[in-house]
DNA sequence: TTGTACGCGTTATCAC
DNA sequence: GTGATAACGCGTACAA
């Protein structure tokens, strides 16, 4: 490969010289340049972006790193990040946590070691080492899909609470009082954690008590769904509807409880998290609280990006706004549809 | 941040002896070692892997090229690609060329910039500049997804047209003789391409014209899939199955189908192709065409790595095995159920 | 407008 | 076992 001193060489000019053609062409005089170019082309000359990094001790590059790409709704936030991200000559290294301290700790290692400017983390410990020491070194970050309102750590996120209260309390309009969660182990994720206190909280405020049976923690995954749905309807007094703390277990319940011959959604109402392109293509389609992933990871890319321009530091919190879709999959429990719909009248009369 | 002149310094040794306890402890004396060790706690000393790359020429990266992350077959070959990348000591650098061949081609050109040891591409343009000049600068690469059975390039990928074939073939084993296709629009890829072409095969080795009105290409896309199955079933002479060149555009079909009024799969068989995670879970459970997406991506990122060890280029042709996945979105056509089943029958007591 | 010279953090090749 | 020093390809003062 040719470096500039080549092309300085067989241009007859300093390798200043080809340094500013290539960043301030303009300041260099037009006859010049064109020799520059030429001899670019004749010695089939590539811009080493590495080198530059090197001397600028500036990367052009952040990490970023997610439980698993896999999940689709990581992957339209990934699209947002990237998207913003190589828009600002920025590219972006990616790695996986498969929802693993250990294996997100060791990822941090690795990118800063590769000079990544910024990461931006979807993290499995919110209370770890990891984060405090990125604190303590200033290493700009920030977290996404984070609940977090306050505190040094950036973060942009939904409110997790709130989204898991509007999906139960939904349930509970149609009726549902035994009302089960599947929800991802609470070590792994802050945000299921904050998604079964709404769920509990929205149970609490309608007098109904809170049955710990109804609540599996579990792997964020279609065959974990399946599997969690079949031992909920194997209950002598099994639940009505489930709250599925993300779509992949939703769309898991989904076809387990097919698989069992129960009748959806007559029989079992289901509501999940995320919101996922394919959700709204499914039959029933799913009822579930939307996040705006691509926009959480452009805003992410954002902040993170001004954090990494500005000397001084200032945290910022961003809760973006879930939306609670309502599809096909949650509907009035049987007993009471006939009920619901005299009470729908009468307060269709009484507004 | 402090280098290892900085360690140096403080344990009273040379830079050499810093960077051995680094790469080579065991070449160093116990009691140094130990004092070089302290000397990098003490002033926080973080190694510098850009530096490395930088010195040795070996930036221990490599680009990855996908139409779009957000598709989640492309999401599952990439964790296979990252798995042993990562393993083996390397990262990925992601791009999306959302089947734009000059987004392909900057991304390239970005990402050799950026001394990336090697390229895994998807790509959109099997006969564009971009492969040629790889190929002229004995760049590594690999390419994914395409059929390429002999010539300079390395490619790992399936048999796209077998899969259209058998994919046809499974449609007209169940009696449908108006057989539609849903394509990806082939500037875009020459899976779909080829894909088409499989399905025309089968069509004439069971001598049912091809009709060119029955195929529609478009973008890879569920609202694509949704749009693509209303035109075809408002057609006088309506399609009894439709063959689709991705699970997308199978599972859009399958919700505008309904949206038609359509009960599937009584009055309409769909086949998709790719088998992603949520293809078994849905209703109908998805027939389609599997391509072991991980494995491809692991060879993959094998293979590249292979070229970029070895000096000699040797170009290596893989073509992955797919499989048809019989499941409920076929079925055989309405007015010859009853005809079907006695063949069945009989051929069973042949046999 | 153009050129000289140094620095960035590491590896690598010699000597000792 | 250890140290001195020259690369690596670029940016950037500063000088001309």
């Amino acid at each position: 490969m040719s470096t500039i001193r080549d092309v300085a060489k067989i241009a007859g000019v300093s390798i200043a010289t080809v340094s500013r053609v290539i960043n301030f062409p303009e300041k260099v005089g037009i006859e010049t340049r064109k020799r520059v170019f030429r001899a670019m082309e004749v010695c089939r000359y590539k811009y080493n972006a590495l080198a530059r990094g090197f001397a600028t001790k500036r990367s052009h590059t952040f990490g970023l790193i997610v439980p698993t790409i896999t999940n689709p709704i990581f992957a339209e936030s990934t699209r947002g990040i990237q998207d913003f991200a190589n828009e600002q000559g920025y590219q972006v290294i990616l790695g996986n946590s498969d929802y693993q301290y250990e294996k997100e700790a060791k990822m941090v290692e690795v990118l800063r070691e590769r000079q990544v400017e910024g990461l931006i983390i979807t993290t499995t410990n919110l209370k770890g080492e990891t984060l405090k020491s990125l604190l303590d070194d200033r290493f700009p970050f920030v977290l996404l899909y984070s609940t977090v309102r306050r505190g040094p750590i950036s973060a942009v996120g939904v409110d997790n609470f709130l989204g898991g209260y509007r999906a139960t309390e939904h349930l509970i309009h149609f009726h549902h009082r035994r009302i089960a969660m599947l929800a991802g182990a609470f070590n792994c994720s802050d945000r299921s954690f904050h998604r079964w206190h709404g769920y509990k909280r929205c149970l609490k405020d309608n007098h109904i008590p809170y049955d710990p049976d109804l609540v599996l923690k579990t792997e964020y995954s279609l065959a974990r769904g399946r599997e969690g749905v079949k031992s909920l309807v194997s209950f002598k007094n099994p639940p009505t509807a489930i709250f599925c703390s993300n779509d992949f277990l939703a769309l898991g319940a989904m076809a387990g409880a097919r698989e069992a011959g129960i009748s959806l959604p007559q029989d079992l109402s289901i509501v999940g998290f995320d919101d996922m392109q394919i959700a709204s293509s499914v039959t029933p389609a799913l009822t579930t609280i939307r996040q705006p992933a691509y926009e959480m990871g452009e805003l992410g890319a954002k902040i993170l990006l001004h954090h990494i321009g500005n000397k001084v530091y200032k945290p910022v919190h961003k809760i973006l706004a879930t939306r609670l879709v309502i599809r096909e999959s949650t509907t009035v429990v049987r007993t009471m549809k006939k009920e619901f719909y005299k009470t729908k009248a009468m307060s269709v009369h009484g507004a």
